[in-house]
DNA sequence: TTGCTAAAATTGGTTGACCAATTCAAAGTC
DNA sequence: GACTTTGAATTGGTCAACCAATTTTAGCAA
């Protein structure tokens, strides 16, 4: 293989294909589940690569659970079902592939979820929190910023989600919101000229702030309600 | 420093420290939005660590959006709000420490829309890989294997999630889903004794095919409840 | 002073080499 | 023959060095 070739856009990026060829020996049955992975070395001469890129395409497959690796001892494809594996590696494969409807549904399901839970369970700490980004949004409002309308808009939402108490939502919200925030501002969605939003945030507020689990989840639903159409309509589409 | 000295469970590894100094860069004003961060090089020696660990907590940072990397230019901190890009850090250094209460909860939250948007939008493919996954279960209780029925029921929940044409709401519940499954291990959960999930994946699959989705929403929830009543336990066991 | 050009320094991308822990098999012992 | 020992080979973890693209700077000309 040529030395210091940068991967053009394409033929794919060695990381993929390592995952790729791995997900195969598996469907070929070439490797069971269980089975102990041939070693970095071995795959990364195999495939041509240098054995960062197979470590680092271990390191992704660890993180979703489908290999282990033990130091000085090898990497094992952990014992699950070959369909329920594979069903893993579509995913992974996929990852950055987040279609932007998909994204967007997404975040509706999980806000409505936070502000529930938020409502129901939010310290007075995270309360002054919300509070405190509530205000940076509506001086950004006021001032007219629509960069800093953005930013104060995400750090409110992702305060309600913190006021969740529960982790893992906020880290998954947290996980799409900068994909949704940047094509926001692509189709320059959430203008600064509609003040809509700003009332629904003071009242998204009262709602936490009066423990109205309910209330609070219906007006985040319908908070969302436009982006939400704006989905529907992409998804549409694209049947 | 020492050479080639593995890190003990003492002492943090680089990856964290790199990422909580930046962070601290960032919040003690000494680094703006929009700024280059230092060079790997540079950063890698400050820490006295090994550019390599350097180089993957910025890949994690990419991963996250809190900076942008530029090759042969530097890195940037993205232009967010200060207190917004400080949630998502808060979020990437608590990522690995998904609380067990918090990931049940958040599962049955994405199980049940997925139960219910499965029910609505489910092709006829995607229902016979459902039914596909439905009869390796059965066959798993049948034959008694505990591992096999673990295997099997990840499975059909996963079909159920790839129904709901959610890419998004898949591979966030492909992402919790691993280690949900090695805590069911360790605390023996979902014995196989237990006939009552076996009667509900059996319904389930049928309010899918009849395209039923409240029901099925409704249904998935009653099916997780007993999961749910234990991570509400531990919620209370730890405040 | 201003504008342009080229070379030198800096950057992220990539690679090969080294390290200690583990594994495994052959030699040794009873 | 069964068990133990030992050392060589293999493993993942770590690091330093090289590459090409970019950026900065120094020099020169108008």
């Amino acid at each position: 293989m040529e030395k210091h070739v940068e991967f053009s856009s394409e033929e794919q990026h060695p990381y993929d294909i390592i995952i790729r060829s791995i997900r195969q020996r598996l469907l070929n049955g070439e490797m069971k589940p269980g089975d102990r992975l041939p070693a970095e070395r071995k795959l990364a001469e195999e495939y041509g690569v240098s054995r960062n890129y197979v470590r680092e395409a271990l390191k992704a497959l660890e993180g979703y659970g489908i290999v282990e690796t033990r130091p000085q001892s090898g990497t094992f494809i952990v014992g699950l079902d070959v369909n329920a594996l594979d069903g893993i590696f579509a995913d992974v494969l996929r990852l950055d592939a987040f279609d932007f409807a998909s994204m967007v549904e997404m975040r509706a399901i999980l806000e409505v979820s936070a502000a529930r839970m938020c409502a129901q369970r939010r310290t007075e700490e995270q309360l002054v929190q919300i509070k405190r980004a509530l205000d940076n949004y509506i001086a950004a409002f006021e001032q007219g910023n629509q960069e800093q309308v953005y930013s104060t808009d995400f750090e409110f939402h992702r305060t309600i989600a913190a006021g969740s108490g529960n982790t893992t939502l906020r880290s998954m919200l947290m996980l799409i919101t900068p994909d949704i925030l940047s094509s926001y501002r692509k189709q320059s969605m959430c203008s600064v000229a509609d003040t809509k939003p700003l009332e629904e945030h003071k009242l998204l507020y009262r709602f936490i702030a009066e423990q109205r689990p309910e209330v609070a989840a219906e007006l985040m639903n319908a908070h969302l309600e436009g982006i939400l159409n704006y989905a529907k309509q992409l998804r549409k589409q694209s049947e």
